[in-house]
DNA sequence: TATATGTCTGGGAGCGCTACCAGAATTATT
DNA sequence: AATAATTCTGGTAGCGCTCCCAGACATATA
């Protein structure tokens, strides 16, 4: 198809290489009938313009690189991920770059693809993930001049632009609306700990507790993994704790932790109460809805790209942090509905 | 960091450029000292050449585009489609080949994205998930030289290499199962009836009905839309056909399904039976686990990228036809179980 | 009319590689 | 020892763009 070349295009609309170039960039300083004339034929010939020489001659590469460590295996298990990256490549296309997925499956994946990462030219700019505690990925990241933010707060966030909802306040309003309803051993499901998202959704538990005057009872925190079989594990092992709700990390694991309760022939919200986190469509549909903390997941990605863009657009400044908004969504599995009715 | 070029490598290392280049490309003709002297130098300086001049020089960018037509929106809904990402990324990986990911959300980011996934010398090669019938994306790309392998077989399949596994067959398989089991009133939910899968899937359904001396009655099929939603609103309406069993063409919507059938206070098995299609790690957690049909997701997509991988590699051959094989996985949502214990 | 200011256009250098070619150095063959 | 074959190395010409500069042309100002 197009094995055209900008001299080509110059050569059939009798003008230079530069003023072809001119046009295809929208710059000024094209007459206007002679700019016509050249769009004229780039539609016909259906030309378009070598990405790579491009690259090569402005160092841009308008690719945008989309980080997934191997710490956060949950990618695919997890729909979170799946309806994050949609809303990144959303935002890609939006500003016309093209997105590059590096999918890290083992530690080994981290070795061989961090230099086509890193390699000057390629990316314009690297959006990963916050992975787990001791995680060198992100520091190595930082280290190159690229431009760079993170999903997630990081560990070290001294210097790094980075894009988190505030998961305290959110955990915090999740218990602190179980504690309201009169639940008084309110168990946690947390993610694996060793991630910020899983230590913060922890220590707005820990918050709300303390502000409702509840006792923190060790044997009522329980470590999951932001799976559904994590959630299930997690909850037989905080059956015998008997709490009368449970805050789950993740809706996913509300979810698996809600049919224990299913089979131990208890009921939600009667018997236990639940509330979860991400509001995927997934929470309202199940049996019964489930409470939660709705995620701007679709927004938040867009928004970290747009900050990457203007980034790269930009130049460096400070690094900049920004918290997106989170609501807790009220159905029925916290009781609140039932509570009410009984009243 | 790399602000290096082969230049200053060679200038280190007392050696040409070229021979810096044939170290780097692992190409003979190097004497061995001098090898390993410029395989340090490169090693110290942390040196990695610029791809955007490398692709320029050489025409070949190694980067593969995944793309996903807007048609199949279902890319979050739908836990397929991240499983077969993953598989696309760790071959591609394993290639040392870059994934672009052209996610397109309505049928203009389709325009947006289409010249530059066929820019000449942008990408080496694409995979696009086949979609709907009247889908003209495909036949475009295939019009460009480009090598390209469909996942999914295509509507227009003369000539185009594609990869799929044998949907009628599994299908009658799921579907004869039934049939075995004794159950008389096989209800299907399919798919979006516009995609081949759907058709596919749908077709061996109804083969099966005929070998099994079943008449096909219409108001015992109904159209889904690989949704969770979608399977409960097909189900809702199937519920008064009053089938004693269920194939839905994916476990997301049999899942959907399911719910109704609890919701009105029957059973599953014992009044309806179901079987699902994919057996994604949720059909054996459903409540009751879930008969389904097991698809290698993953190594279809890695197999994808091979084939791919062998058309850009080794030019273009005849149009090839690659099927996978699936397999019946039976649980108990299907009742063989409940009823070799009744026997 | 002469000069200044602004608008338009083409030429040429260069981005950092690969690939080809010619010649030097080394080894094998007569 | 002379020649042929092979291994090794550097120089050079692009790949297809962008970007800067100089000059042509058009319009505004004195």
């Amino acid at each position: 198809m197009s094995d055209l070349t900008l001299d080509d295009i110059a050569e059939k609309s009798g003008v230079s290489r530069s003023t072809v170039s001119r046009v295809i960039n929208g710059q000024p300083y094209v007459r206007k009938d002679v700019r016509e004339r050249v769009l004229k034929v780039i539609q016909e010939t259906g030309f378009h313009p070598n990405l790579a020489a491009r690259a090569l001659a402005s160092q841009r590469s308008w690719m945008i690189g989309l980080v997934l460590p191997s710490s956060v295996s949950s990618f695919f298990a997890d729909p979170y991920f799946p309806r994050l990256t949609q809303g990144i490549a959303r935002a890609c296309n939006q500003h016309n770059y093209t997105l590059g997925l590096f999918l890290m499956d083992t530690p080994e994946d981290e070795e061989k693809i961090f230099p086509r990462v890193s390699r000057k030219g390629f990316l314009d700019g690297v959006l990963v993930q916050s992975g787990r505690i001791g995680d060198q990925l992100i520091e190595r990241l930082v280290k190159l001049t690229i431009p760079i933010v993170v999903a997630g707060r990081p560990f070290h966030d001294d210097d790094v632009s980075y894009i988190d909802v505030d998961n305290v306040k959110a955990a915090f309003e999740a218990v602190s609306h179980l504690a309201r309803l009169g639940y008084r051993r309110i168990g946690a499901i947390t993610g694996n700990i060793n991630s910020t998202v899983s230590l913060d959704r922890k220590e707005g538990y820990l918050r709300a507790l303390l502000g409702h005057g509840l006792a923190v009872n060790k044997a009522l925190i329980v470590e999951g993994d932001f799976t559904e079989v994590g959630g299930y594990l997690a909850m037989r092992q905080l059956l015998s704790a008997k709490p009368d709700a449970v805050f789950a990390a993740s809706d996913v694991m509300a979810l698996g932790a809600m049919r224990v309760v299913r089979e131990a022939g208890l009921r939600v919200p009667e018997d236990i109460a639940f509330v979860g986190f991400d509001d995927l469509p997934l929470a309202s549909l199940s049996d019964p809805p489930l409470t939660t903390i709705h995620q701007p997941i679709s927004e938040f990605g867009e928004k970290a790209i747009e900050i990457l863009i203007d980034l790269i657009e930009n130049g460096i400044m400070p690094a900049r942090q920004t918290i997106m908004d989170t609501k807790l969504v009220v159905r029925e599995s916290c009781g609140a509905t039932h509570k009410m009715v009984l009243e």
